[in-house]
DNA sequence: TACCTCTTAATGTCATGACAAATCGTTGAC
DNA sequence: GTCAACGATTTGTCATGACATTAAGAGGTA
């Protein structure tokens, strides 16, 4: 059983449950809180912090659902021994990449409006050759190729300029224009390069590729984009955590 | 705005937060509440299930979590319009196969007690060359091939036979013997195929596989599986639902 | 020793009440 | 006609209190 430091300040406008969300989560990373060790129970929390039990509950449950804490009726929270990696968010390729600190770089190569083709209208759901927002994109770290990113959007979500592309991520972007994106499905398989995906991302024709396809919703069930992008399987691979409820 | 029949029984033993979640799921697949309907407001809903708002506002996060919901300040709850795919879950090939009516068939490949190597080692957590358990599987579909699967478990965990593993998925033995899986760390990724796995797989060497490499752990945070499996791209993708919170 | 039972401790579920914050439509002023 | 302010609606947050359910350990008994 561990105590770590907690104090909550009730004048932030962050809620009560995630500021105690957050010092758990830090007294975990910072190794104050270590694997396998037992937290306080939710009672003695409470008091502690001069919490509500279902606002310390609350702060609890998040971190379970993160996958650091794990819960036993009749037993108490423990830290859990595996460690978390990040699971896959929506988040952009770029934004994962800032993250890991691997110096994305990224070249515009197509950004026209075009008639939708099939498949981008009926993921957009939209009628085929309504005009989208056509985009491709080179994403490269240390200058070596890294990704091929096709994305197809509808025209009057944003408006994009390649040189706000060439420096920030799409989602940041549309984040920024005040879109929210909620839900995404997602498909990820594999196949062989094209002669043309080889010479872009200086591979050879029939290496292997990562390809993932995702359609991404807003908070109003509107298609936002539809994007097939291929990465170079030697180079890239998709890390993700899963925590059963 | 929709009014689906709701009904909860305080006698039995199913949370009420559950019954309501489910009955509002069910109504949600039947069609009863379409998508981009809005669904009462938490007090009229508590009222007419004679339930408190805490309650009901559990079984409504209980379906945003899932992606069937989406709640907005000031404005309501809707039934989300994208189709949501059942996302990835801790449940193996096999279920997710018997669950598509792909009618699986699984075939032995090894069974045995083996010193761990250097990768099984570190990631179970136990010494190098420990004895563990070493399964290599062959999955089929409609008499082909799909999938290579490798498999390291700890030797205390399960009584595993050939048979049992020709019937049965790996995940549904270790459930049934009291093992809860909780947390576990995936990597998704592509390589070529060798020449052994193309034999095995019915495929030319060098042609595109699809790689998962997964070590899962339970309640207790005890590493129970670490796993390499190998797809063929050609028939197999994985197919995820991301929601934001 | 082995097994069963009781106690204890912890999380799980549920109710009631209150106020805060965000959104949207309406109303009013200019 | 346009824009700003207001109010109604709805979800978000938090407190308090109660009882149920589960798990583990203590202790007694055969």
């Amino acid at each position: 059983m561990q105590r770590p430091a907690l104090t909550v300040d009730r004048n932030s406008p962050v809620p009560l449950y995630f500021q105690l969300a957050e010092q758990l989560e830090a007294a975990i990373v910072a190794g104050t809180l270590t694997p396998g060790s037992r937290l306080e129970n939710e009672i003695e929390l409470a008091d502690r912090c001069g919490l509500s039990r279902p606002t310390v509950r609350q702060a609890i449950q998040h971190l379970v659902d993160k996958g650091l804490l794990v819960r036993k009726r009749g037993v108490g929270t423990q830290v859990v021994q595996a460690q978390v990696k990040r699971p896959i968010e929506l988040t952009s390729l770029y934004d994962d990449l800032v993250a890991s600190q691997r110096s994305p770089r990224t070249k515009v190569l197509e950004l026209a409006t075009a008639p939708a083709g099939d498949e981008a209208a009926k993921n957009l759901g939209v009628p085929p050759g309504t005009p989208v927002i056509r985009l491709r994109r080179l994403r490269l770290t240390d200058s070596e190729p890294l990704a091929l990113l096709t994305n197809h959007l509808p025209v009057d979500i944003v408006d994009l300029t390649a040189e706000r592309l060439e420096s920030n991520g799409l989602y940041e972007i549309l984040r920024a224009t005040g879109v929210n994106l909620r839900i995404a499905n997602q498909t990820i398989g594999a196949r062989a390069a094209t002669t043309a995906e080889a010479t872009l991302l200086d591979e050879r024709r029939g290496v292997p590729l990562l390809t993932m396809t995702r359609t991404a919703f807003d908070d109003n069930g509107r298609a936002i984009e539809f994007a097939t992008h291929v990465y170079r399987a030697s180079r890239y691979s998709f890390t993700l955590t899963l925590v059963e409820r």
